[in-house]
This record gives structure tokens, sequence and C-alpha cells, in this order.
DNA sequence: CATCATGTTATAAT
DNA sequence: CATTATAACATGAT
């Protein structure tokens, strides 16, 4: 489920190898989500390192190891980051475990989307420097969502907010949340959105769900969307309508009809 | 057994 | 070239 809260919590729980020193790494060789690394050169290229710290950007994480060993990481759609005691890991989809002086640092992904890219540098990686700036920063501003919004006028709101180019960490619910709160349908050309009440609500849900999903894996408050939204036969928390799901652009997109009037 | 899934990317079609 | 649709990826949940 990650999108950008998610990712926060799962990147966490790696904390509790904060400081220690791998001792060894056991890879899932052949792995899918190893299709940008090559797996024996992590395992033999990270032990012997501190884990010093991560940084996030949307759903991308990066691990960094002393000596510039830097790890990064995306969940995909099932990817998930966990710590355990020693003797930890070893589960069917658990393709990476970094064993710690006192925990193992364990990333898992059953459907394989996710993946994994390793690097050596004295500074961060190009690739994580070159991504854009993130909703949850001031380089977000509203001007460049007005900007977005009119070279993109045509594209269904809902479509051009899971672009990672321009809104990083929005996925499915957030993009769904952020329409809701808009009281737009998903479908609406981006045109004709005002930037100001788009740029205050994407940053309104981010912030909303870091403080919770993100803090602690509770809900999102009473009220959201977020609650109502997974299945057929969910109602608006705002007006009581039987919500709709439908397919947008391939993904699944579930809205009120009746606040979200087109 | 059939359908669907909180993501991304390659390819085909328009 | 720009945009959109579709399939693919691999597995688990319903």
């Amino acid at each position: 489920m990650p999108e950008l809260a998610e990712v926060a919590w799962y990147a966490r729980q790696w904390d509790a190898g904060l400081g220690q020193r791998v001792v060894a790494v056991r890879v899932r060789e052949g792995a899918r989500v190893y299709r940008g690394a090559d797996a024996l050169v992590l395992s033999k290229s990270l032990v012997g390192r501190v884990y010093e710290g991560v940084a996030l950007h949307g759903k991308q994480m990066l691990f960094c190891f002393s000596g510039g060993g830097w790890l990064g990481v995306h969940l995909g759609m099932t990817g998930g980051l966990e710590s355990a005691g020693p003797g930890g890991g070893g589960g069917r989809h658990d393709h990476l475990e970094v064993v710690m002086e006192r925990v193992v640092l364990i990333f898992r992904d059953p459907r394989m989307f996710g993946r994994l890219i390793w690097e050596e540098s004295e500074g961060e990686p190009g690739w994580w420097r070159e991504l854009p700036p993130g909703v949850l920063t001031r380089g977000f501003r509203v001007d460049c969502v007005a900007e977005v919004l009119r070279r993109r006028s045509g594209t269904p709101l809902k479509a051009l907010l899971l672009e990672q180019e321009f809104f990083p960490g929005i996925g499915n619910w957030m993009a769904d949340e952020i329409l809701w709160r808009l009281r737009l349908p998903p479908a609406v050309p981006a045109g004709g959105v005002d930037a100001g009440s788009l740029h205050r609500e994407v940053r309104a849900v981010a912030r909303g769900a870091m403080r919770t999903i993100g803090r602690d894996w509770s809900d999102p408050p009473a009220g959201w969307l977020f609650r109502h939204r997974w299945r057929d036969g969910g109602t608006c928390p705002r007006c009581g309508a039987g919500l709709v799901r439908e397919t947008l652009r391939g993904r699944t997109a579930c809205h009120c009809p009746g606040c979200q009037a087109a």
C-alpha cells in the first residue's frame, strides 16, 4: 500500500538498526526486485558498513551506509520493511535481509513491483538529487502547480495527481482523498482547476497522512474518505450518498456522486 | 475458479 | 510528436 506516509512508516522500522554494523547480508538472487541492482555486489559491499540514516522523498527511500554506500528502495505495490530480532527473516518473500549486530533489517515484497538500487559514491546518487520537489517542501510552489495544470489542461485531474514527476508520493487513495476534498470528480480536466486550492489540499492530505499513518500506522482522521473508499458499498462521510468506484486510466477511482458533481 | 489490488513501465494504437 | 489504452510484471485476498 505504500504511498508517501506508508513509506515513511516503513522507513522508520529500520531505525532499529541505526548505528549498528552490517554483519551479514542475505539476498534472494534473481528476484525481480534486483532488476536495477546486482544482488551479489550488494550483499558483499554492504557487509562491514554502519547504517547511518535514511532520507525520504515521495515513495522513494535512500538508506545511507558508512563509506559512501547508498541503498535506494521503492516498495512498489506490496513492498514493506521491518526489523526483527536475531534469527529473524527467512520469509517466503523476504528478498533482502541485512543482519546487523543486534537486529535484522528485512525488505519483503510478494509481488515484486518494488526495486532496490545500490550505489557507492561520496555524495548522494545522481538519481536522488534529480527528484522533483516534495509536496511538503517549500519547493512545491503554487505557481509550479498552476504551470502543470496549464500544460496538461486536458488531462483528468486524477491521472495528473498520480504522476510522480509532479506530485511525488501521491498514490491512489491520496488522490481520491484530494479530489473529494476539492469536491471535484476524478475525470475533471486539469485546466479548470484552481491551483491554489489544489496546492492546499495536496499538502493537507499529505500532512494528515504523515501525522497518522506515517507516525504509527493509525487511520487518518474520522471523516476522511479513506475509511470508506476501499470496498463496494461505502458511503460518503460528508453527505451519506453511496460512493462510486470506477476505472480511470487503468486505476480504480472512488468518488461521491453527491459531493463531487461534474 | 474468477476478479481485483494503495505502482510503474513498455508497447501499441490513435 | 503527444496522448491514451492496454498489457505486463507476480502474488495474495476476496
